[in-house]
DNA sequence: TACATATTTAGACAAATATCTAAATACTTT
DNA sequence: AAAGTATTTAGATATTTGTCTAAATATGTA
């Protein structure tokens, strides 16, 4: 729960995984929608991973992310406890 | 939105959150619940304030915070839009 | 008014974080 | 095999964050 909070405890992290929502891309892709640099997205995508927010996967040259809804639904429990 | 995820990336936040869900408690009250210092617990409670988690009133010597629910629901609704 | 209680503000410090450049690894193509 | 492309790993650095102690502010009570 700590890391899950943790990873979307950045805005860089939340628009991956908005874009991600919308259909998986490489690695590359991703660093491409920001003014970052590669290094660093890789970084990010990490943080998602070990949250187990995405999941990666190798194709040849690339490494495909794609996003993992299943892990949301936990912050959706958390937060749903406080509604009502 | 920053500032919310801000906010709930603490675990002692988070464990205000849960003891004020249940009832209005005085900054004093609140503090105790933890071992670390006053001040700490102000200064979280500050973030929180300033996240609009949690409102705050004076009430003679003490200061007594409550939960606002209905920040929740910013939250709710952008972890909503990766459901499905 | 003087003292006690409740809470915050100020300032310091160590740990965590986001970023960068350079180098390493892995795969593809010529 | 050599060169090019994709991505990560390593190491450095500046900023942010969580915590502390000491001091300040505000309210209540003797």
């Amino acid at each position: 729960m700590n890391d899950i909070f943790k990873a979307l405890n950045d805005a860089t992290r939340r628009e991956i995984l908005e874009l991600l929502r919308q259909k998986d891309l490489s690695a590359g892709e991703i660093a491409d929608a920001f003014s970052i640099s590669k290094p660093s997205i890789s970084h990010h995508l990490d943080i998602l991973r070990r949250a187990d927010l995405i999941t990666s996967e190798k194709k040849g040259q690339f490494i495909i992310y794609s996003i993992n809804t299943t892990i949301m639904e936990d912050v959706l429990q958390w937060i749903l406890t406080f509604k009502k």
